[in-house]
RNA sequence: AGGACUAUAGCUCAGUUGGUUAGAGCGCUACCUUGACAUGGUAGAGGUCCCCAGUUCGAAUCUGGGUAGUCCUACCA
């Protein structure tokens, strides 16, 4: 074996032998565990998002595989109907076509085609991560069998009367030609302005004045609204305003929704453009005048010099004419929250069209019911509140979308425009009687979210009724970021329950979101993207400035990301490996919201697996060849063995509740401290003195090479879920050496807890031999002894049991202190150097070692430290109320914490005044 | 406007039902090429647990208020 590991020569070899031995399939026995993974977009590519979802969803699987569940970990992709129908567009705007001129036949068959070529690339990522998903079972959204289901469920939900069709406004997306839903609308604050202008009454009797920050709309207005309360209008209500520019007759109404207080009380009022305006309207009966086409350019509707402008040159002109026929009051300087299309970022115009809908509605009813019943259980916990929150408040959804890429909408119309819905024109003609009448098929595709919402049981092969579905359906766990709550999760859970009638999943866990150094969200446009691949493979810094500065949103942008990159990467990046990446994401893996990317960390972990390689290294070293009691010979455990055996005991205990609790950061952290200061620190350091003994017996040899052997062969299996690559490849070496059985770490027995293996014998005895080499390494250190200085060490107030621990493990001490002998001080014992273990005081003689007054000034620093401490303790202790109302156990352990205290004191102060007297 | 979350070492973060001398990793200081590992070892320095008040014998932890930051939902034309 090398002497530094060397990930990049192991990882792809072991995940092929994985992948082609099927190890990834269910096995078909034990209880089903099952996971769907958040389908990524099929034509994207792989994100540190993704890499941290999916190592969680791996370990996870890993777990429950090798403790004998039998997992389906269900692997897929989305069809992300806008994101890859921009993308094909773009390709065919550098061909200088587009999709128009090619007609949607021929369109869709390039994105297939970009599909293909494509579509590998997140999977090939995810399994260069590790991810162990059963790939003969991958699906996509828009796969025969799941658009099969698509449609079932949109004739379903159409004849039960929760899908409907309807004329309202919609958010459209000028650029993309497509209405989206509230949730693909950002709203941000943006600096503009509030115009003021006077809008004359038709009478000639004086004029209103109104303020808006779309002028441009008023070319639409159907009225004027005042607050019904407010004293300074209410004389004007029912009259009418001589609309200016456009010239029509437009009352006055009164309406609540109207704040008194804000701008000058008087709202003017474009029901086809503004969703707030649009509910104005239908009370007072105004007309909808739409003013817009479908690129936001004025129409027919509009006054002819206006007709074909922008919205941005409308407005110029509006304010510009308004200003020329004095009618301007004024103009302030105003932020407002302007709606974004978050695909296109472009400005969304609320516009009159026909749209499909969903009843969300009467759908969430169920879904609210399922999560307060406990039947899901969202974790972290709290992420239920921005469910209910948002589900006790649900709009209808929008599902039309106006392109061509998804699932076409299964209607057909006649010539008089009526609507029917079914699974086939064939059908459709059948069932209404309709002959050879010409029908067309609605144009609009569905909203992808609306074939993701069916994921856990589409997958399985809803809806024929398969036995997958039987078997793995509710899943076990849905593993996603909080940003897809309302999106996927609701949505599922809305649909899954509507059809299936049972729950998709039964915990949500909710992790937090990956974002770079400085805790800013990781973007294209921004240029902090990290690639996962690069943080495995490694990237030099040239590279890594060109993939960042490539298809940024803003040229400008360029030479500032160059240079932050240059400054955060200077030496480019380094290859860390699969393991200590995920190892990483693990670590991170807390319940906080926010996850920043730390190079720290990951350098760290990387560290951490070429510790694990070298402390296979040596166990290799000091086992093959020799005999380690896997043939059943009899073997004596030391001390070390069984505190070792015991410590891993209790890992696995910790281990084990972390992941139920789904604190993968904790577990990561309590493999990292028993395989890092437990066995490599103190065991494997432990285990020489005993190797290395002339004088040690062959049971002793056995036991201890036996121990090494299991200990490391138990942690790699209590480290595989999170860490595949390096324990299967060491676990191969070392598995006939502890005499397991097995082609593959991945379908041996995850390793449980068991209190019979637990040794507080030896714990407490090992604790003891620890504390007692750190007081001398502390000595050595602070007195500046060289390490290599081998020391005799004198002991003073023994105890019956600290001699017996010295005779027994005298060679343990001499060895890992580096100490000539350890001997009982007579009554005089020489001037020392001094330190404590429980009521012992261990003597290091100074003779031509050490500095008198360096020692004391140590000792007083540890007096101080007493001291504070019996103070603090007594204090407490003095103190009525707490002897009166503490519990008994807890005075206890502070009056015995003050007596140990104390003792050291006196101690440190006799040594103290001992040194003095020189 | 409502709501959520966060605030602990220079940095990134743990800290279970209130009882610890408040921890880890990275970074820092000193020493060490000892026969697994310098991607290492040993020792060490470093904290007003954001602020104020309260509950309690006892608060990093619970309550209220404040400050700062992040986010979500709704929205005033």
């Amino acid at each position: 074996m090398d002497t530094t590991y060397q990930p990049s020569d192991i990882e792809q070899r072991l995940y092929e032998a994985w992948e082609s031995a099927g190890y990834f399939k269910p096995s078909g026995t034990g209880s089903p565990y099952t996971i769907m993974i958040p389908p990524p977009n099929v034509t994207g590519s792989l994100h540190m998002g993704h890499g941290f979802q999916d190592t969680i969803m791996d370990v996870l699987i890993r777990y429950h595989r090798m403790k004998g569940c039998d997992t389906l970990w269900q692997p897929g992709t989305d069809h992300a109907g806008i994101a890859t129908q921009m993308v094909v567009e773009r390709q065919l705007l550098e061909q200088n076509t587009t999709r128009h001129e090619l007609g949607r036949e021929a369109f869709i068959d390039k994105i297939w085609d970009w599909k293909e070529q494509s579509g590998g690339t997140i999977t090939k990522q995810l399994r260069r991560l590790g991810a162990s998903p059963d790939w003969s079972r991958e699906r996509f959204t828009m796969d025969p069998g799941l658009s099969k289901a698509v449609q079932e469920v949109f004739v379903q939900l159409f004849e039960q009367g929760l899908i409907y069709r309807g004329k309202r406004l919609v958010n459209w997306d000028p650029k993309l030609h497509t209405a989206i839903s509230d949730l693909e609308v950002i709203s941000e604050e943006e600096k503009g302005s509030m115009w003021h202008f006077s809008y004359p009454l038709a009478d000639g009797s004086g004029s209103i004045t109104v303020a808006t920050t779309r002028p441009e709309t008023m070319l639409g207005d159907t009225c004027v609204a005042v607050h019904p309360d407010d004293e300074r209008y209410q004389h004007l209500v029912g009259k009418m305003i001589l609309l200016p520019i456009a010239n029509r007759e437009i009352p006055i109404v009164a309406d609540e929704y109207v704040e008194k207080d804000f701008g000058t009380g008087c709202v003017k009022i474009t029901p086809a453009h503004d969703f707030n305006d649009y509910e104005v309207g239908k009370r007072h009966d105004m007309p909808l005048i739409n003013i817009l086409d479908k690129n936001a350019c004025l129409n027919e509707n509009t006054p002819a010099d206006y007709q074909g402008l922008s919205r941005e040159d409308a407005r110029k002109k509006v304010i510009a004419d308004l200003d020329a026929l004095g009618l301007m009051v004024k103009i302030e300087d105003h932020t407002l929250k302007v709606p974004r299309g978050d695909r296109s970022g472009v400005v969304i115009e609320p516009w009159l069209t026909d749209q499909w809908y969903v009843d969300a509605k009467t759908l969430a009813g169920p879904a609210i019911e399922a999560v307060e019943s406990g039947d899901i259980q969202f974790v972290p916990k709290n992420w239920e509140n921005t469910y209910f929150a948002w589900m006790r408040d649900i709009q209808d959804w929008c599902i039309s979308r106006q392109l061509w890429w998804g699932h076409r909408i299964p209607a057909w119309y006649d010539e008089q425009g009526n609507v029917f819905v079914g699974r086939s024109e064939e059908e459709v003609r059948a069932k209404h009687n309709l002959g050879d009448t010409p029908l067309h098929q609605d144009d609009d595709v569905l909203d992808t979210w609306f074939s993701s919402a069916l994921w856990t049981f589409s997958t399985l092969g809803w809806p024929e009724s398969t036995a997958e579905l039987e078997r793995y359906h509710p899943t076990s766990v849905l593993v996603t970021g909080f940003d897809i709550i309302f999106f996927w999760v609701a949505r599922m859970i809305m649909m899954t329950l509507h059809f299936k009638k049972e729950v998709p999943f039964k915990t949500v866990y909710v992790h937090g979101l990956v974002r770079d150094a400085e805790g800013q969200k990781m973007s294209k446009s921004k240029g902090n993207v990290l690639d996962p691949i690069d943080l495995i493979d490694g990237i030099d810094l040239d590279t890594l400035v060109s993939k960042r500065t490539t298809g940024l949103m803003q040229p400008k942008m360029r030479a500032k990301v160059e240079k932050k990159t240059r400054k955060e990467f200077p030496e480019g990046i380094a290859s860390y490996g699969t393991d200590a990446l995920r190892f990483t994401y693990l670590s991170l893996a807390s319940t906080g919201r926010d996850i920043k990317f730390d190079m720290g960390r990951i350098e760290g972990y990387r560290n951490f697996c070429n510790k694990i390689w070298n402390a296979a290294r040596y166990v290799l070293m000091n086992t093959e060849g020799h005999d380690c009691g896997q043939t059943g010979n009899s073997v004596q455990l030391s001390v070390a063995d069984r505190w070792i055996l015991s410590r891993l005991e209790h890992t696995q205990e910790a281990v084990a509740k972390a992941i139920s609790e789904y604190r993968f950061d904790l577990a990561s952290q309590s493999l990292y401290e028993f395989i890092w200061n437990e066995y490599c620190d103190w065991y494997l350091e432990l285990s020489k003195p005993v190797l290395w003994d002339d004088n040690s017996s062959e049971e002793q040899l056995r036991g201890t090479r036996q121990t090494l052997v299991k200990a490391l062969e138990t942690a790699l299996r209590l480290a595989h879920p999170f860490m595949p690559f390096i324990t299967e490849e060491i676990w191969q070496k070392l598995k006939a050496l502890a005499g397991v059985e097995g082609d593959t770490i991945m379908l041996a027995a995850y390793p449980e807890f068991n209190s019979a293996n637990v040794d507080t014998d030896a714990e407490s005895d090992i604790e003891w031999l620890k504390s007692f080499i750190e007081g001398i390494r502390t000595i050595r250190g602070e007195m500046n002894i060289a390490p290599s200085k081998a020391i005799p060490v004198l002991v003073k107030d023994a105890s019956s049991q600290d001699v017996a621990r010295i005779e027994q493990y005298s060679n343990f001490l001499i060895k890992l202190a580096k100490l000539e002998a350890v001997q009982i001080a007579d009554d005089n014992p020489p001037l020392s150097a001094t330190a404590l273990v429980g009521d012992m005081s261990i003597l290091v003689p100074m003779a031509g070692l050490i500095d008198v007054n360096a020692e004391i000034a140590r000792l007083e620093k540890d007096l101080a430290k007493l001291d504070n401490e019996i103070t603090r303790l007594s204090g407490k202790l003095s103190n009525e109320g707490f002897v009166a109302k503490a519990p008994a156990a807890v005075i206890d352990k502070e009056r015995e914490k003050l007596a140990i205290a104390t003792d050291a004191k006196s101690k440190i102060d006799d040594q103290i005044q001992s040194l003095r007297q020189i």
